[in-house]
DNA sequence: TATGCATATGTAACCGGTTACATAAAGGAG
DNA sequence: CTCCTTTATGTAACCGGTTACATATGCATA
C-alpha cells in the first residue's frame, strides 16, 4: 500500500495524494476530502523512509551519551524528549559507555542515517576522530550541539555549566569549613569537565594559599568503582585528607560506598562535596553537599538549540555557548566535627 | 556522492559496488580492492535510508518507555543498548511520560518509520488502541516484545517479573515482622504490574487472616508526588497503618519523602517495603527493604528476545514469557521497634 | 477581448540504494 | 571438443515518496 494505490482508488495522481498528506500546494477541498477518506479507509500510513530519502532528511536526531544509567544523562534525555516529540523528531539513542571506539562506531552509523542533527556528550575532549566527524557533519549541514562536555579547540555550539567556577565554589566551601587537607577524585583526564573541575579545585587551593599535594589529586573516571578504590587509597595515606571533592555524581557514590563500608560518617569523620546532585539522597535528606543544576533543563536547552540551528539553516556552529545555572547546596557534609 | 559515483570512479557498475559493500554475490578480489580504495578515498558512507527503502527494513528498533528519568527504565535501556549495537540496530527512543495519547502518537510515528521491531512498556494494560496497533505490527511482520508490563488478554511475548508472588513475599515479610496494619500505595489501576502487586498484597493478608481495610489501600500512579500525598493521608488516618507497601521505586521515594519531612524513621516509627531497588540508597546502606531484580538484565533479555524473533521470521508472538528472577532483600525497614 | 494570475492536477524524473535477470568468460567433466 | 557449472559483472526495474514543470481552467483587470 502506497500513495499510488491511494491515488488509484480515488482516481487522482500520486502528486495530489502527496499534496493532501503534506498540506502543500493547491488541492480542491472536494478532492482533499476524497483522498483523506481513502487514506482513512485503507488505514494507510505513508512510508517515512521513502519520504526521508526523497527530501534528504530523516527527521531524526541522534543523541550520543556516555552512560544512560547515570541519572544525570537520563534526566538530560528526558528533557530532550518532549521538545523533540513536539517538533516531530525521533530520537535515535546511542550509549557509548565512555568508550571512544564505540563513539566512533556510532558516529559512523549516524553518518549513514542522514540524521537531521546530532547532540553529543563526547567521551573525550581530545579525540581527533570524533571532532573531525562532528565538523564534517556541520559542513554537510547537519548541525551538532555538544551537551555537558566541550571539545578542546573546537568552535562547536553547546550547553554547558561553568565547571571551573562551580568546582571552585565547592572547594571553597570545604576551605571555609576549615579544611586544609582536601583531596579530589578527578574525572578522566581527557574530559573537559573533568579537567575544568580540577582547575577550579587548584585555583581555590591556590587562592587560599593551600599547598597542592600530589597525593591528594587522584584520578577517577566518573564511575563508581574507581572512585571507591581511590577513596580507599586516599584514606590509607599516612597523612590522609580530611575532605574529598568528588568530580561527579558517580564519583560521589563511589566515595560514599567506601565511607559507608568503613562506617565513616560524612560531616563528622570526613567531609565531602560532590559535583551534581543525587536525587534520591536529597529525598531522604542525606546530608551530602553538592553542586546542583537542572539536568533536565540542560537537555531541553540543548534540544532547543539544535532545533533553532535546524530552522536557521545557515547557522553553523560558532562556539555559541549556553551555560545553565548551578548552585552549591551545603547540607553539612562539608563540615567535620 | 552515491554508489554510482563510486562505480564511475572505478569503472564498474553500481551493482558491483553494492556487492562489495554488502559482501554479497561474486566479486573478483582485484575489483573489490579497487572499489574499497575508491570508497576510502572519497570517504564515502552509503545512505542507510536508501538501503532501508530498498530492503524494506530500517534496522531500527523502537523502544517505548513510560519514564526514562526513572532509574528502572534507564537501566532497562542500558541493558538493551549493547546488544542492539552488536547487531547493528539503532534504538529509536520514545518516552511517553505515562501518557496514553503520547503512546498512541508514538506508535503512529513508529508505523511510518517501518521499524524492524518494537519493545514497549505500555502505559496501560487495557488500552485497545495500543493493543490493536501492536497486533497490527505483528501481523505486518514487525515483532513486538513487551517489557515489564503485560497487556490484558494479549498473547504478546514479553519479559516480566512475577509481580504477584514478589509482592506477596514483600508483604509477608511485613507480616512476619509483626505487622497487622499494612497499607499499600498501588500503581495506576490500569497497569498490570500495579494490579498484580495489589493482588499479591491482598493474597498475603488473606492467607494470614488479616482483614483488608479499604482505607489502607490507596491508589498511586508510580510517581513520587502522588505517593507523597498518599502517605500523608495514610498517616493522618484515625487509625494509621504501621507499615506501608510501596508499589514501585518512585512510590518508595514518595513515601520516604514524607517520612523524612516528618522526621519519622523507617524501621522504627514506621515500616516499609518497596518494589524495586534504589541503587544510591543501597550504596549508603540506607536500610530500605526492597524487592529487587536486575533491570539491566531484563532489558537485555527483552532485546535478545526481539532479536530472536527478528531472525526466526515466522515466529509471531504466542504469549511467550520470560520471568526475570527477583529477590526480597530485607534491610530492616520492615521492622518496628 | 486580451492578458495575467490564482487555482488545480498530472507527468515523470529523482532520491540512492538492492537485486532479479541477462550475459559472458573460465574451468572441469565426460 | 562439447556441455555444464562457477565466477564475474552489467542492465534496469523497483522501493515509495517529493517536486519541478507542464497543462488547463476560472476569474479579475486593463
Amino acid at each position: 500500500m502506497n500513495i499510488r494505490d491511494i491515488a488509484k482508488k480515488v482516481g487522482v495522481s500520486s502528486a495530489t495524494v502527496s499534496r493532501v498528506i503534506n498540506q502543500s500546494g493547491y488541492v480542491k477541498d472536494e478532492t482533499k476530502q476524497k483522498v483523506l477518506a481513502a487514506i482513512e479507509e485503507a488505514d494507510f500510513v505513508p512510508n517515512a523512509i521513502a519520504r526521508s530519502l526523497s527530501i534528504r532528511d530523516s527527521s531524526s536526531i541522534g543523541v550520543i551519551v556516555p552512560d544512560i544509567a547515570n541519572e544525570f544523562f537520563s534526566s538530560i534525555i528526558s528533557g530532550m524528549g518532549e521538545l523533540a516529540a513536539n517538533k516531530q523528531y525521533n530520537i535515535v539513542l546511542f550509549d557509548t559507555g565512555e568508550m571512544q571506539e564505540r563513539e566512533h562506531q556510532y558516529l559512523q552509523m549516524a553518518e549513514g542515517q542522514r540524521l537531521s542533527g546530532l547532540i553529543i556528550t563526547p567521551v573525550s575532549e581530545l579525540d581527533r576522530v570524533t571532532l573531525d566527524k562532528l565538523i564534517q557533519f556541520e559542513n554537510k549541514g547537519i548541525p551538532v550541539v555538544l551537551v555537558d562536555r566541550n571539545i578542546k579547540n573546537s568552535s562547536l555550539d553547546g550547553v554547558f555549566v561553568e565547571n571551573d567556577a562551580a568546582a571552585y565554589k565547592g572547594v571553597e566551601a570545604l576551605i571555609h569549613a576549615g579544611h586544609r587537607k582536601i583531596a579530589i577524585i578527578t574525572g578522566p583526564n581527557t574530559s573537559m569537565p573533568g579537567k575544568d573541575r580540577l582547575k577550579g579545585y587548584k585555583a581555590a587551593l591556590s587562592d587560599y594559599k593551600i599547598e597542592l599535594k600530589e597525593e591528594y589529586i587522584v584520578s577517577g573516571d566518573f564511575k563508581i568503582i574507581k572512585a571507591y578504590e581511590r577513596t580507599k587509597e586516599l584514606l590509607q595515606l599516612p597523612d590522609p585528607p580530611t575532605a574529598i571533592f568528588a568530580s561527579n555524581n558517580q564519583t560521589s557514590l563511589g566515595v560514599l560506598k567506601y565511607l559507608t563500608e568503613q562506617r565513616l560518617k560524612i560531616g563528622r569523620d570526613i567531609s565531602i562535596v560532590g559535583f551534581d546532585q543525587i536525587e534520591s539522597l536529597k529525598i531522604i535528606d542525606y546530608r551530602l553537599s553538592t553542586i546542583e543544576r537542572d539536568a533536565k533543563r540542560q537537555g531541553y536547552e540543548a534540544m532547543a538549540m539544535l532545533i533553532d540551528k535546524l530552522s536557521n539553516k545557515e547557522s553553523k556552529s560558532s562556539g555559541r555557548k549556553i551555560f545553565v545555572p548551578y548552585q552549591v547546596v551545603l547540607r553539612g557534609s562539608e563540615l567535620t566535627k
